[in-house]
DNA sequence: TATTGTTATACTCTATAACTATA
DNA sequence: TATAGTTATAGAGTATAACAATA
């Protein structure tokens, strides 16, 4: 046969480093006409479910540094989709909080969101693209990624 | 219960993202010891597999641009692990070859990559592993990435 | 003293353009 | 005219340090 391979493995740190990569660079692409990245669109989710979270704890949740979620931020609050509060039982925080827009935005995100991933994973059947991504989970979750938005203990929003 | 998950899906672009970034990210650490760059790991397995490769085929093939894998490979060169030979087939291009001391060094590294791997999945059985390796071999070879070294037609290394 | 948000800075990675030598 | 290797440069992305406000 000609073309069987003969190095079988390049490795799973390979494989997570270059699909990683990839995925992210063409779902960016994907997402162009939103002029966003797709980190924009993570931090929208977890607003979603977290209304009222400060910028440290979105930071630590999503693995991007305080320093660098900023400017993120800055561009969402500046485009309508957000806003900055004092949380008041702590002044040094921001409550974030997604507005009308936003959500509205996120809606439409989500879609784009779930067609790119059935794009991506095209070349597995639904059930082996429920298993990989289950696998991943397990594997994300015991690095301590946060896949998930847990019910934290009290995020009093607006009352 | 405290810690039901509100939100189950960040997205497998999310997982893909967040996973290769820590995989790569810790390997390099691991690697830390010989110095080297996880993707100068990846070139040196390349190298054993396709003695006299060019480098504009290895860097289609690692999707590294051929600008910065000059960088990487003047490393390697200068440090004894492998040579540049003018083709003289086609003088334009340079002929790669793994020296015996590249040929060491690749067989410490793997001993290392896959005592990685191992630790890196360890929150899966070896069934789990093998089956997500396989899972994203799919998924990479349907982008394009490839993950195994094709035997190619004719590469005269030396005679 | 320690933490949150911010700015500035540096360091790494990646992408582009231009040059040379070869074809 | 096009390709392989090289260099230089610019652009993201990420990490670190320092500062003001607050705890």
């Amino acid at each position: 046969m000609a073309d069987e391979p003969r190095n079988a493995a390049l490795g799973i740190t390979y494989l997570l480093g270059q699909l990683g990569n990839l995925a992210v660079r063409d779902f960016k692409n994907r997402m162009k006409s939103y002029a966003l990245h797709p980190r924009q669109y993570v931090i929208l989710s977890q607003l979603r479910d977290d209304p009222g979270i400060s910028q440290q704890t979105l930071s630590d949740r999503l693995l991007v540094h305080r320093s660098a979620m900023v400017g993120l931020l800055d561009e969402l609050e500046s485009r309508g989709y957000l806003s900055r509060e004092r949380n008041l039982e702590n002044r040094r925080e921001h409550s974030l909080v997604l507005s009308k827009d936003g959500r509205d935005l996120l809606d439409s995100l989500r879609e784009t969101a779930a067609t790119f991933e059935k794009d991506f994973l095209s070349s597995l059947t639904n059930a082996e693209a429920k298993k990989l991504k289950s696998l991943l989970q397990t594997v994300a979750t015991a690095h301590g990624i946060e896949t998930t938005t847990p019910n934290h203990e009290l995020v009093v929003v607006k009352q």
